[in-house]
DNA sequence: AACTATTTATAAGA
DNA sequence: TTCTTATAAATAGTT
């Protein structure tokens, strides 16, 4: 492919045939992994540039030592593959096994195999999960957005409270000698004062209703 | 490359798939034979299919064999040339941590793990996804019915005619001597008279075509 | 298994 | 080396 065809011989050019092998080389491993996900083959490439730098590509959920294992069990008889079947640990085979079957359940819960599932029943099972799954979700969204709306509430309520004391101080503030004859003083919360101090709110979590106070004698102020 | 793009993800439909990794795998491979010739590399292919198939190339004047040692050599900066054992731990540990991650995918898709999900984003996105493939299954279910629907169609259609071929045969029946008067003969469907013969039709298949008759002569009761 | 409209890869040139 | 571009090749969807 390209402005000419090329013959299928070595390039003599050493200068052409490095830039050719880099181009091809690529080509030949983006195309390995095309292979390997489009069709979910497991497979290895290994190539050794002339002068000897290699280069290699193995496809996802593989290793070369798999690869190597398989090679030899598949294309050997069987007399000596029984030796490297041997020697494979258990532990591999049992994990390989495990991971195929979660694949599956997950390909299944995705819908990325329905072609699969060719009966109503099949389907109406699939279906079943789903729509609990989907239920438990909405109420997990369901208490969050609770929790929220009481932290809000909660939140409300205090600033409120807040408000109305400061409106009183605000009275006392303007009128101090009549004092003694407005109505009975309402009380601040405990911990109000540290709010007028906007710098110290960084360390406000959601839930946290006061500033911390970090100079009570801030009363003094008023 | 062809009449559309195609995603970078498993292929779904097992027919394609297959047809696919043909067509792919005669590809790559040619194309590693490119390389090997065009630029006097050293490399090796090997490929299984997801059904466990194996394909190899491997360039002239290499050998499997060596393109493994020289592979061990140039990879491994250790004197000890067994790859095989060297990679084993490495083997088991990966096998462990797919299997965790796609039990942990698993988990939370089926909505085992939620209270974990704590943030409305991630909720909000596992919903998504289920709804996503809620609508898939669904759609794959309304395929289902529309081509048993059609089947159904079909057996009506036939029925319906052979009912009316029935008619026909029995007035003819009752007033055989006036045959010749009638309308013109209705015909058969062709597998028509096969239908008599109750033990013919083993071989039938979802369109059945005639109900078993295990009384023929039960015709005598009209 | 062939066909072909398209996409992709890449040879040559800058 | 990298970018561009004309062209060859591969191949996705179709028959």
């Amino acid at each position: 492919m390209g402005r000419g065809k090329v013959e299928m011989k070595r390039i003599d050019n050493d200068a052409s045939r490095g830039v050719t092998f880099s181009k091809l080389r690529a080509g030949l491993l983006k195309k390995a992994h095309e292979l390997a996900v489009l069709c979910d083959a497991h497979l290895g490439v290994i190539v050794f540039s002339s002068n000897g730098k290699l280069f290699d590509y193995c496809s996802p959920h593989t290793s070369w030592s798999e690869l190597i294992q398989r090679y030899e069990s598949s294309s050997t008889s069987s007399s000596t593959s029984d030796i490297q079947l041997q020697q494979i640990p258990a532990e591999i085979e049992r994990l390989r096994q495990e991971r195929d079957h979660l694949e599956a359940s997950l390909r299944r819960l995705t819908g990325e195999d329905l072609s699969s599932l060719a009966t109503d029943e099949e389907l109406d099972d699939l279906e079943q999960q789903l729509q609990s799954v989907l239920g438990k979700v909405r109420q997990r969204e369901d208490e969050l957005l609770t929790e929220q709306l009481d932290e809000t509430r909660q939140k409300v309520q205090i600033l409120e409270d807040q408000n109305s004391f400061l409106r009183h101080m605000m009275n006392e503030d303007m009128q101090p000698q009549h004092a003694a004859l407005e109505a009975p003083a309402v009380m601040a919360p405990p911990t109000l004062f540290g709010g007028f101090f906007p710098e110290e709110e960084a360390a406000l979590t959601s839930l946290q209703l006061w500033p911390e106070l970090t100079q009570p004698s801030s009363l003094h102020d008023y």
